[in-house]
Formats: C-alpha cells, structure tokens, sequence
DNA sequence: CTACAGCGCCGTACACCGTATCGAAGTTGA
DNA sequence: TCAACTTCGATACGGTGTACGGCGCTGTAG
C-alpha cells in the first residue's frame, strides 16, 4: 500500500483505455453548477444529469463527494494565481493577490462555503502560496515572518469575503436595526443611520491599505 | 400578515400554554451536539432523540432547520461579549474582543462552518457590534470610519480561525509538500523546513498586533 | 481468430435527511 | 362541561451519498 492516508488523487488516476467521461469534465461539471446555482446544487445525481450520465458512474472518477469538493477548490485556487511578473514593489504585489481573491470570491460565493467544510490542500493552493511568497522578497524577512504576514493579507481577505457574501451589502444588519430601539444600540444606529457613505469595494480598498500599513511598520526595516 | 420578511422568530413564539419542550432545550441541545459531533451530526431526527422526543415536535418550537441554526449562532454570538467594563485603552479592548471570538470560534469549530452557509442577524449579533463599537470611542472616528475600522479586526479574527479550523495545525500543508519537489516551492519549503518556530497561539499575538498597528497609523491621530 | 482479463458504466438498494400533512391528545378559560 | 387552542406524533414524499454487484466493451495474449 502507498505511504500515508492522504493519497487522495490529485492526480487523474490513470486514463484507462479509451475514455468517455472524464475527471475534468466532472469537476467543471460541477464548477458550473456551484457558480449558477449554489453550491447545495451540486449533489452527485445533479451532476450526472447534467452530464447525461448516470450517478454511480461519477464513481469512476473521483471517489467521494468531498473529494469532488477537494478538485473544484484546487480548480479554484488555480485560477488565483496572478499573472506573472509580479511587481518589484511588495505591496503593489500583495495589492494585486489580494484583490483577485476578493474578487474570486465574490465572484464564487459557494467557495467561501467549501472551504469552511474542511480544505484538503492541493497542488494549486500550494502554487498560490509560493506565489505570495515571491510577492514579498523584497522585504527579506525570515522565513517564519514571511509567513505570517502573508498570512494576515489572505486571511483578511478571507474573512472579508465571508463577511460579504453572507451579510448580503449588510441589508440584514440594517434591517435588524431598524426594527430595534436606537437607544438600545446607539453607535450601531449612527453608523448605519448616516446613509453608508462608503461602497463595498472603497472599503475593501481602505481596508486593505490599513492592513498593509500594519505589515509596513512591523516587517519593512528599509526595504524599498 | 406582519411588516416584512425577516420576521424570522428570534422572540420565543408566545409560550402558550403548559410547555413540555421549550426552544431553548431545543436549540441548547443542538449546541451540545455540534461541540460534541459536530455540525453535520445536527439533524432534526438527531437532535429529538437526544431530547427523547419525535422529530416533527421539534416544528412546535422551531419553524426549520435553518431557523434553528441561525439561534444556534445568536447564542453563540451571545457569548462573545466580552465582560464589561471595557478598558479605556481601545488597543487593549480590541485585543480583548478578538481574543475572546478567536478563542471561541476555535473552541467551537462548527460555527465557522455555519456562518459560510449564510447568516442571519440576531440580536446578540447586534449587542455585540455595539459593544466593538463601544471599544473605540475614544479614538472619535465618523462612524463609518469606525465600523470600517472594527470590520477589520473582526474579519481577520475571522479568517485567522477559519484558517486555523480547516487546516488544522497546517498539518496538511506540511504534508503536501513533503510529497512535492522541494525546488518547485523553494519559498514554501524554507518556511516549513526549519521547523514551525511560533506555536498557532504566538502566531495570532503577532498578527492581531500587526492589524492593531494598521488601525493605530490610520485612525488614532492624537488619541490615548 | 478466439479467449480472457480488466475496466468503465450503471441498476438497485439502503440508510439517512428535511419537512408537509393531518389526526390525536391534552390543557386552559369561560 | 364545552370549546378553543396548542403540543405531539405517525406516516409519507422526495431528496441525499454511496455500497454492491453485474454487464458489456476493448486491448492484448495465445
């Protein structure tokens, strides 16, 4: 038997004989599905369908639901990776990395949920990270640091887009506080009674600044 | 019928009459399950059974699943307030919050999960922002500036758990890349080669420190 | 050319899920 | 006592993931 337990087939098994249905095609099968319509849309019998094909054929070519899930994500985070070359400038990089996360993102509301079910890493999101860290060399920082900062940049990020997409443009938060006594909430009833000045993206945009002036006073000693 | 939509019972309905069950057993008893099995082992048909009672009962008090759910998380939200008072110092009460939330949601790992799947404002929700909000006063932002602010921390508190739930202990990543050729992710290697030097718990200190940095350089002008 | 091994495909079945429907039983106010 | 109302519950429907085992094709060995 192989090495370890997380064997778990990032590689197309092996493509067999003459093929009518393949792993990719399952997988953008299901990608497909999750951005029209969510991710609880893609159950094994949908996708079959939606290939023409049958649920238990699915079988053949990955071996679980999850790790069904696994290969979209790893798709996903394939199409993270920025285009090549970075700019010299590290926080123009991180900029860049950041922002089309975010996008992605938003863009693909159903990852944001995949991932909080338990992420397998795989090759892609292993690319993803080598590039953030090409992104910072120019600070020279250890190893360690390196990755804690880079860290802070994604996980905001994350955090960010969860924040997003699940408190839909904060329509719930305002609804909420409009039903409340504003003088049981008196700072919430301020923030939210002046209008939101700001759109979502100019705060994404401030907020990414704030974070990078975080990461500049910490980690960036003289580095350009 | 009532004035909109989001009428979604976060009252106890009206406690009728003489009550066997009550929402609170139900709802308490769906937490003890997820802490203890996990979010996927809260089912309808799971949790009656812990109470000793028949799935459709549980409709007497709950009017779905997702509504169970979203007071799953009210509670929840309920025990991030921190205790009162805040101390003046805002750094130190910001750390206190994010200390406390971090704690819990890693405490409580089905609750990142559940925020993914969409989240409803409730009250405690509500109270708790309040209290965030409260924590900075004596920086005297705008409001929105303010929330902006706020959004940040808990967002990257957010993240940094998430994180930190679904790639356990980066055990994952490690992994993957011990399989991988070293010279295709030299970055990455180099982190995870000389050893893991800070333990998660040092890692959050840091970064939350970093993002404190980022919100003092923007937002804190002459104030304390 | 025939025989066979291996593999892709898939019909069936099982255990589980959320919940609609509707009737039974029990409690309470008049 | 009667009527109203609420809680409880049995049954059933349409969905889920997937274990099991058979069928038929195809590339290769004899």
């Amino acid at each position: 038997m192989p090495n370890r337990a997380s064997e778990l087939a990032w590689d197309e098994p092996k493509t067999g004989t003459a093929a009518g249905l393949t792993r990719g095609q399952v997988v953008q099968t299901a990608l497909d599905l999750a951005d029209a319509e969510g991710l609880e849309a893609v159950s094994i019998r949908r996708v079959a369908q939606e290939l023409d094909a049958r649920p238990m054929s699915l079988y053949t070519h990955i071996a679980s639901k999850d790790d069904l899930l696994a290969l979209m994500l790893n798709e996903f985070s394939g199409r993270l990776l920025v285009p090549e070359p970075l700019p010299d400038d590290w926080r123009e990089a991180l900029r860049r990395i950041a922002h089309r996360a975010y996008d992605s993102y938003v863009a693909h509301p159903w990852t944001i949920q995949a991932f909080g079910r338990g992420t397998r890493v795989g090759p892609n999101m292993l690319r993803r990270a080598e590039q953030s860290a090409a992104a910072v060399v120019s600070l020279e920082l250890e190893p360690s640091e390196a990755w804690t900062a880079l860290s802070i940049v994604h996980e905001w990020t994350m955090g960010h887009a969860l924040h997003v997409v699940t408190l839909r443009e904060d329509a719930e938060l305002e609804g909420r506080l409009r039903d409340a006594d504003p003088s049981d909430f008196p700072r919430m009833s301020r923030v939210f009674g002046e209008g939101r000045a700001q759109s979502r993206d100019a705060v994404f945009e401030v907020a990414l600044e704030v974070v990078l002036d975080g990461i500049e006073r910490r980690y960036a000693s003289g580095a350009r």
